[in-house]
RNA sequence: GGUCUCAUAGCUCAGCUGGAUAGAGCAUCUCACUUCUAAUGAGACGGUCUCAGGUUCGAAUCCUGAUGAGAUCACCA
């Protein structure tokens, strides 16, 4: 049997088609399940069918309901309020709805359908610790991932690490400079978390020596020379001479005195160009500082639950897309201008001339990630591939879509750039650098901390072992956070209030972990119970049957959440099964003595179909679904 | 300035292939545990869907414009 909806649409086409001798498209037909206050299951629109039949709406509906109470079983019986037809269906078939969707295996995912696609998520760079914003991109990569395997595809997960260079240089130095040979062991700090604190130094000791220069006599010469240049002269016209010493140093002059004049930006550069040319030593240093960050970020995805399938490093991918670029300009959509450097023109669709290579010959960013989309392609031969990145890099993506489609690389439809808003905290922007950063390692503690003090207060888990209770505090806690963030549309910016995401009340993820443990808990009760009974049951309470209609909607709404990559679709659907599955549980008693062997059945079977679908949906999510609260 | 997002209840968000009286949660105020675990349920309160036009039998939803917020427009990554 299909889905009722389906059968549903096909029999009005075919109403249509016998009453007014149309063809209209079974898809196109509007359904909807019927308002509660209304008397019925199901609504079908028939205004769009007005034209065709050159008729009131009402006398359409009048005889599309009768055609379908005489065409179909399921149809009992209709009534029409203005354009609305509104069809009750058959008590008989609320049970074999029920046993069909219990009956498959895996409802709810679709059969593999041969496509294969990527999605790189993460990507961090070496230097920094995760923090809330990479929470973000890596639930939102592993939550997609998990959709669209359940939809049917066969999906690698990636991630990209920016391993190489002037940034990595510089807590190489720093750790070289001051470390005293400090290792994650010896210092018993998290491998990334020690990096991180060696890079931070480094910007520290580089502000400490610019400050010391701009006393000198060299700093305010520099300055003098740049007041009297066209720049300088331009930026007086605009603000004036107020502090402007100061944006002098602060805007202008940095990057210029980091590479040119300061002694530790020489340093630094010069570690990268021994890196470049593959200095044994320098090597050594980046493998090794490099082996710690990694074993930091390791146990960071392991206490968040997710994984990787291969892992691209830039300093593999850096040189790769030159061959492109040949490509590219034999065929006539680069060009070269007279210092050599290489462009692409797309004013035509609305985006600039983009730079492709340096005049040097070196490559760009953009450069790179042409190489590497083709070079994933030919590892993985996918045919879509999903980047998990901020939206601040947007236009960057829209470019590089642009570029490979005028290449005609034969993925180059399938690319999409699953970009998500910036995480914000009540009081503003995260800034690294004034150490206002929610760390990812922290914010996990703190989330099972608050759940541990909720849950000891309730007192649900008392008599079992420390060890599982701990287990239990840690899926709710991260199933807290995870829902948290996930339930929102990836593409707003979203404000992260840490005491709210640990809430566990509403609609929440503990809320929906709730409802999925008193299914399991309803079962373990459950013993002797002959499940064949449930045919016999035609007294479906209304209640059940807004059960069982939302969960009949599962199998779309992993489809739509794949199309759209959002798992906010099946995020906010889990809590309305949820939310329906409580009222179901308050109002209708499942093992109560008294009831009649069919009702327990019945109820039962909704029970377990009920708390199948939950558990996919968290597992959707990449949450755990415990057995005791 | 160009391009792209976003704007819905006091707060956080759904709803957007146009359809009935715009929905949840939080907060506030009631009520329900001798009951399959109350981390629950029932109810009350709360709206000019930013504004102004347009298309339509019908607009929170589509189009145009305005306002406000964010992002982006490097021979950076």
């Amino acid at each position: 049997m299909s889905n009722i909806t389906d059968t549903l649409k096909e029999n009005v086409a075919k109403a249509v088609k016998s009453l007014y001798g149309a063809d209209f498209e079974a898809k196109k037909v509007n359904i909807s399940p019927t308002r509660k206050e209304i008397e019925g299951d199901y609504t079908i629109l028939v205004f769009p069918f007005a034209k065709i039949a050159r008729k009131r709406p009402e006398a359409i509906g009048e005889e599309i309901g009768q055609y379908l109470v005489e065409n179909m079983d399921a149809v009992a019986k209709f009534n029409i309020i203005k354009g609305f037809l509104n069809l009750s269906v058959s008590d008989n078939l609320w049970a074999s709805m029920l046993n069909n969707m219990l009956g498959q295996a895996d409802f709810g995912t679709h059969p593999k359908n041969g496509e294969k696609v990527m999605v790189e998520y993460s990507s961090p760079n070496t230097n920094k610790p995760l923090h809330l914003g990479h929470v973000r991109n890596i639930l939102l990569g592993w939550s997609c991932a998990k959709i669209l395997d359940a939809a049917g595809y066969d999906v690698t997960r990636v991630q990209i690490i920016n391993d190489r260079g002037v940034h990595i240089c510089k807590s190489m130095l720093t750790w070289e400079l001051y470390g005293n040979g400090e290792t994650p062991e010896s210092s018993g700090m998290k491998g990334d978390h020690m990096i991180g604190k060696y890079y931070v130094l480094f910007d520290k000791k580089f502000q400490e020596e610019y400050k010391v220069w701009q006393k000198s006599k060299a700093a305010l010469a520099r300055y003098k020379t740049w007041i009297n240049s066209e720049a300088g002269q331009k930026a007086v016209k605009e603000q004036g001479t107020n502090e402007l010493e100061a944006h002098f140093y602060k805007s202008v002059y940095k990057n210029k005195y980091f590479n040119d004049e300061s002694e530790i930006g020489q340093k630094v550069n010069e570690m990268l160009i021994k890196w470049e040319n593959n200095d044994p030593e320098i090597r050594a240093l980046w493998q090794k500082m490099n082996g710690w960050v990694y074993a930091g970020f390791n146990e960071t995805y392991k206490n968040l639950g997710v994984s990787f399938d291969d892992i691209y490093y830039e300093s593999n991918t850096y040189l790769l897309g030159k061959d492109t670029i040949e490509a590219g300009l034999e065929k006539g959509l680069f060009f070269k201008k007279e210092d050599n450097s290489v462009w692409i023109d797309l004013t035509d669709a609305k985006l600039d001339e983009k730079l492709v290579l340096r005049s040097n010959g070196t490559s760009v960013y953009m450069t790179q990630d042409m190489g590497t989309a083709q070079q994933r392609y030919k590892d993985h031969g996918v045919s879509k591939m999903i980047y998990v990145v901020g939206n601040e890099q947007e236009y960057h993506f829209k470019v590089l879509f642009e570029i490979l489609k005028r290449l005609e690389e034969p993925y180059a439809a399938g690319l999409h750039h699953l970009s998500y808003g910036m995480v914000e905290l009540p009081d503003g922007k995260m800034k690294s650098r004034e150490g206002k950063v929610v760390d990812a390692d922290d914010l996990m503690v703190e989330v099972q901390a608050a759940v541990k003090a909720v849950s000891e207060e309730s007192g649900g888990l008392v008599g079992l072992p420390e060890e599982t209770i701990t287990d239990i505090h840690r899926q709710i806690g991260l199933g807290a956070l995870k829902f948290f963030i996930l339930k929102i549309n990836p593409r707003r910016g979203m404000i992260f209030n840490p005491a709210e995401s640990v809430e566990i009340q509403g609609q929440t993820g503990p809320f929906i972990q709730y409802a999925t443990m008193r299914t399991k808990a309803v079962e373990r009760k459950a013993k002797d119970i002959d499940l064949s009974f449930s045919d016999n049951y035609t007294d479906v309470q209304d209640i059940e049957q807004e059960l069982l209609l939302m969960l009949q909607k599962f199998p779309k709404i992993i489809a739509k959440a794949a199309n759209t990559y959002s798992p906010a679709e099946v995020a906010n659907y889990s809590y309305e099964v949820a939310k329906i599955f409580n009222r179901f549980y308050n109002l209708c008693p499942i093992l109560k003595a008294d009831n009649p062997l069919e009702v327990k059945a019945f109820r039962l079977k909704l029970c377990q179909l009920t708390g199948k679908v939950l558990v996919k949906g968290l597992d959707l999510l990449g949450m755990e679904s415990p057995d005791y609260m």
